[in-house]
DNA sequence: CTTGAAAGTTTGTCTAC
DNA sequence: GTAGACAAACTTTCAAG
């Protein structure tokens, strides 16, 4: 009974690199379910957008090629992987160090590293890790930081509590 | 002085309030096989598993059900919910403010608020938003935060890149 | 705690609007 | 772009090992 109003195509210029076109109303219909429950059947989906199966079928395919979805994640307690101790982790590079990139793509590899955010200011990057105990936590910066000439500092910062208030 | 009654030889009390014993090869994979693609069909997930689908299928609502999987998200592009600047704020809470509670839920709801994060030191949280631009950053710090008489004062950095290694 | 088989759903292709 | 119908694939229950 939801009439889906359909929305001319505007190209908003600022929008974006790469994703295109913005989303109609169906569209964040769709992308609002699955951020809530990813494993909702295509059926289940349909019906909430208000369009058939098939439909759904080929909305969701094109936002995962458009590149809106970027993938579907189970959600796993850290505890669970023996990762129950969470910390952020501010690095600042040398001042000459042209590695960013290289450092990166090194971080990245370590799987107590769970998002790396570069950014402005004073600090080059903020590292939030999820290690299994004070210890572990200790080794880390340790042996992949400190021990790295392109390191200039870090410091490091216990969370007490993490919360992603997008997922209930 | 009395002496500490020794509990029988239990995990780790910091170890999970929830999380209940640890995972066996069978559920690791099934575990990290969800946290790559959660909609991957419960017959593959019984094949990658070494184990049959109905196996597979009572396994991961075991999962679901001890905590270990929190739950199953559609991973987007903020770009494309017009939210293609991240941040990072600092904030510090007034000394006496007993509210953290209070002003933690009121921000959960917010949703330019991606993660909480209660940390350790000078600061009280750190909050990692995303907004549609510069502009609408301003607004939020100073609508939400600035507002707030509890709040003593932040800090906005703002998030270049943002990569989350756990996802490929 | 495991499984295979069977019944019921769901998915995804295809054709047509 | 959209929907309906069909065949293939998947999910889920259950009795039994």
């Amino acid at each position: 009974m939801p009439a889906i109003s359909s929305s001319p195509r505007h190209r908003d210029p600022r929008q974006s690199n790469e994703i295109r076109a913005s989303l109609d109303d169906v569209d964040r219909v769709l992308v609002e379910a699955l951020q809530r429950d990813a494993r909702i059947p295509n059926n289940a989906l349909a019906e909430i957008a208000g369009i058939a199966p098939s439909t759904a079928l080929g909305r969701v395919r094109a936002l995962r090629e458009r590149g809106v979805i970027r993938g579907f994640h189970a959600d796993i307690a850290p505890e669970a992987l023996g990762r129950g101790l969470e910390a952020m982790i501010s690095v600042r590079l040398q001042a000459h160090a042209r590695k960013h990139e290289a450092f990166t793509k090194r971080i990245a590899r370590l799987d107590e590293v769970v998002d790396i955010y570069f950014i402005a200011g004073a600090n080059d990057y903020l590292l939030h890790v999820a290690v299994a105990g004070a210890h572990a936590l200790r080794d880390f910066v340790i042996e992949h930081l400190g021990a790295d000439p392109e390191v200039a500092g870090t410091e490091t910062t216990l969370i007490f509590e993490h919360l992603r208030p997008g997922r209930d």
